[in-house]
DNA sequence: CTGATACGTCAAGAAACTGTGTGTGATTGT
DNA sequence: ACAATCACACACAGTTTCTTGACGTATCAG
């Protein structure tokens, strides 16, 4: 066998791992297949099926009867590193309408149901202005919250970083304004008027430089059965775990998950994990 | 110029796009860039981009200071459709290593965060079995939510669905055991053994398919001001949002959402959305 | 038995790509 | 002020990849 095709030409190289996606997930390919997804001739496919057999001999079987191309028991991915978050992860966006089917490889998806409130999505322009000042260090002046249609005073940030927490993103910044360093909510930004470079430096944000630790144990009011399952789910180690996070962030996954919320206010089931070390914060 | 490319050849064609999509997120490219992505020579790189030049003139410019190709201020997208969550949807795969840098596009990228506990990651043999009983209407003998080590019988169950919400993902499926319709929390299935045909009719999964509406207002406890924006954020027509909802997943959004929780339990910056029709439910 | 489908192979020509060589404009180092 | 370097442009011969067309095989449905 050669080194694995190491090099092999791009088109070639993604049209095998196109093979090996099939059949890892699918199971089953036809010639069609490779021939309709890259636009290229049957017999070219063929010839590409041939150079997968022979770089993998024994991953699939054709079937006569099927008239298609079969994994076999034995079948062990060749191109790709399969991984099960990436697949769930492009049927969410297939299923969101963010990425067409054509664009991925899947053939035909599951039944599927996903379930959010939609929010205002970013404008694409503002998306790009943050990214530019964040590169390039500028501060810029933003209209912020001005959702409603009242007209605002525009802000003026320099934002050095991005956040994502539980389907939001946020745009770490400094704030002229306020003369500090905050988190304003990338969606709500809604236009990008007049930039020039700052010269805030970003080490000083003390809130994001700075990490503390969370220690989160399951909730001792749940049943014991309960809270081993808990445990495991978020790989606990002697029933607790330690997960460090930046200061300004912590708000964010203590919200998620009613960390933020007294003992006995709810019920245990809507509050699954508890911090331990509240008090230090 | 050209019908567009529609007849390109595939490798070209994800080449152009590539130029399209640097330019656009970039604002600047090297012809280098597009020989190391691909794997070819500089000189099929500059006649690619020619190509392009030639069906996007006013689309680009060398900058011979820089070194490098510029994005002019009137440039189009001519082979992409740009969406900013495919973008920010890529950049939390990277950042959570579900997909390596150089599958994607991406140059640098900015500065990030991504902040969640991260839960148990399914085993792709358990997601395979799955989705093949559900393509083939099958029932498999599973282990479920044994993840602390205790023995447990294995449960039969026919799934015929996935569900995707607030991170979490679930196998809807009828359950021999209890012979009813209900979720199985994905990670927490750790083994599927047999598997043979079933006979239960995914249409009789009562509360799979009628929907409901979900009325959702701004928590009227919120000051005005943030009343207005929540509701814009939301995309509410007339202070309210109707949100169709298949039964068995509204406790999921209503928990994501603390719909569930009483009023007046919770501050309501915990709140922000109500139900309307909470009784109903 | 016949037609349709899906695949395989061979051969000729077109398209894509590489290697080598030559040249330009701007920056960097001495 | 000079050479060295970088990133790109253009050109032409030579190779690889891919397409097109022709012909043949196994399976299935009517």
């Amino acid at each position: 066998m050669d080194d694995d095709g190491e090099r092999l030409r791009w088109g070639v190289r993604r049209r095998l791992e196109f093979i090996d996606f099939r059949l890892f997930w699918d199971g089953r390919f036809n010639r069609s297949d490779l021939a309709e997804t890259f636009g290229i001739s049957p017999q070219q496919a063929s010839v590409d099926v041939g150079q997968y057999e022979k770089m993998a001999p024994n991953n699939l079987a054709y079937d006569r009867a099927e008239k298609t191309y079969r994994r076999t028991a034995d079948f062990t991915p060749a191109f790709i590193a399969e991984s099960v978050e990436r697949y769930l992860l492009q049927l969410v966006a297939i299923e969101n309408g963010w990425m067409r089917q054509e664009d991925t490889w899947f053939d035909a998806t599951p039944p599927l149901e996903v379930i959010t409130l939609r929010r205002r999505t970013t404008d694409s322009t503002v998306l790009l202005r943050v990214l530019d000042a964040v590169h390039k260090q500028l501060e810029i002046d933003v209209e912020y919250g001005s959702l409603t249609g009242t007209v605002q005073p525009s802000r003026t940030i320099a934002p050095h970083a991005l956040a994502h927490s539980a389907g939001r993103w946020y745009v770490r910044s400094w704030s002229r304004d306020h003369n500090d360093f905050r988190d304003y909510n990338l969606n709500r930004i809604s236009a990008v008027a007049g930039s020039r470079p700052s010269s805030v430096d970003p080490s000083l944000d003390f809130e994001w430089v700075h990490k503390m630790n969370l220690v989160i144990v399951p909730n001792p009011d749940l049943p014991q059965e309960r809270r081993a399952n808990v445990a495991a789910e978020h790989g606990m180690t002697d029933g607790r775990l330690v997960f460090p996070c930046r200061l300004s962030l912590s708000f964010y996954l203590m919200s998620e998950h009613n960390l933020d919320v007294e003992p006995d206010v709810l019920k245990p089931e809507k509050q699954q994990i508890v911090l331990q070390n509240r008090e230090e914060i």
